[in-house]
DNA sequence: ATCGCATCGTGCGTATACACACGATGTGAC
DNA sequence: GTCACATCGTGTGTATACGCACGATGCGAT
């Protein structure tokens, strides 16, 4: 078999790099690279509640609370009450939060750039229908213990 | 132009659900995916200087430490003085780590596999080029900052 | 209506990721 | 030899990532 080994730590240094990255771009805005995504799931469907969000970021719901709780002192986001479920609180972005994004979104450009130019053109769609795929396969099944082929033996 | 937006997405989630899968099989050993990444670093390079270890995983030299201090806890992991220069300290796996290190790679193999079944297997080695040239390029232009040949080895 | 159970947000604990600053040591220029 | 400067590990602070447990609310079956 191919060397599957190296998929997981080549995953882990690309997502890694641009992580880095991108909190080195973003660090003059005062904002870090998750709270750019957070920000940008906000710019795709506003008003969603905490568990919507954190579930397109995707995301931990109790990570999501705690990155809102500082963008709502930023006065990037703010938080709701849900009209029809009294648990629910509903997210939406501030005006200085959209602009801010629209900030953000530029002074990302250059990333985004040149990380598709290492890609071939004609194979980024190929690419990242594989990056969604792992992604997919990964989270489908809950914890499949009637895996067996981790036979092990200590 | 095509969807360069959907890239560092696609990455993001791909990265941690990898993540968080791992962390939930290697947890009955008492080890995260971080630290299994640390353990298979120095399976393939012993005596490594934290510094170079860092640099190989890749991470930043700090957060090794933390985990080099948690792994020594666990007696995964020992830490001896460099030979010739006193401010290094050179890291390797214990025999437990040794041992340990076995383990989670035959408990890992189940997710490994997985990933690579999301890949046509014509498509595999490309797509691994990709990321690691993704990965470089990114790196690459931290490295024209704060400068300093780092020329070969390995 | 009530009860059992799922779902919401919250709070807590642990581990990473990284920046930054610090003291100690190595190294090269003079 | 000295001194300026780079590099090593360490320590601190902030932000994520996630699991787990909790109280409050919603909802379906009875």
């Amino acid at each position: 078999m191919a060397d599957n080994s190296k998929l997981p730590l080549a995953l882990r240094s690309a997502y890694l790099a641009m992580h880095r990255k991108s909190d080195a771009q973003f660090a003059p805005y005062g904002v870090t690279a998750d709270q750019f995504v957070l920000l940008a799931t906000l710019s795709r469907g506003d008003a969603l509640t905490q568990r919507e969000l954190a579930r397109r970021m995707p995301s931990d719901p109790s990570t999501v609370r705690a990155m809102l709780v500082l963008l709502e002192k930023q006065g990037l986001v703010e938080r709701d009450v849900h009209p029809s479920d009294s648990r629910a609180r509903t997210v939406g972005l501030t005006a200085a939060g959209k602009r801010k994004f629209r900030q953000l979104w530029n002074a990302s450009e250059s990333i985004r750039t040149k990380m598709f130019e290492a890609i071939q053109p004609d194979d980024a769609v190929e690419f990242i229908r594989i990056l969604t795929r792992i992604a997919e396969s990964l989270n489908d099944e809950i914890l499949s213990e009637s895996n067996r082929t981790q036979a092990n033996q200590v």
